[in-house]
DNA sequence: TTTCAAGCTTTGTATTACAAAGTTATTTTG
DNA sequence: CAAAATAACTTTGTAATACAAAGCTTGAAA
């Protein structure tokens, strides 16, 4: 059976799982790209990213480009967190489709 | 990208996605039996079920046997929802493997 | 008839997702 | 330069809900 008490509750809510995803696919993502893929409104996104934030998976990093511009990616923390809950959901997935 | 936006909420929550995928893989699991599996307050997993049984996704069949005994099963409606939970996961854990 | 177990309800608490609107700072435009 | 715009937050409020714990009900066994 799968082990679901390592389901990472932090991870495994739909909005920050949404993002942990994105963040998994490439280096950084802006605040704003985040938003519009994602489209979830300014305060929502930016409290999940604070809880991933303080939990240690997320690395915030602010330039100043074109206009100011914050970047967010995944730690190594976050990376292996991530991965172990997504070897959680393989477990689901293959006993779901027996 | 996962379609995010398909992620059941009813099913995802960690509590019913256990169920959900105890109830996947066998035909019934008597009340007892997904208690000491998951071990759940009485009143958190009855409502659990109650919740799933009233959105038509679990059966529910009482008898008596030797002492009562109420089982649960997945509905027709069921088992598709959950397949479909289920190909979310696998592009969430396809995308996060990259 | 007392006891016990199964299944269910009720109550209470604490968390938290989310939207909406307001704030600050910087930058561009008229 | 003044005004508008945009990024990135913060604050506030609401509604939902997970979960535990304790109580209720019914039927069987002792």
């Amino acid at each position: 059976m799968p082990d679901f008490d390592k389901l990472d509750k932090a991870i495994h809510e739909k909005g920050r799982l949404s993002i942990m995803t994105l963040l998994a696919t490439r280096m950084a993502w802006s605040f704003q790209d985040l938003k519009a893929e994602l489209n979830m409104s300014d305060g929502n996104l930016i409290t999940h990213l604070r809880t991933l934030h303080k939990l240690g998976l997320v690395a915030v990093t602010k330039e100043i480009r074109d206009r100011p511009q914050t970047s967010y990616a995944l730690t190594g923390k976050g990376r292996s967190a991530f991965q172990e809950y997504l070897r959680v959901l393989e477990q689901i997935v293959k006993a779901g489709r027996k």
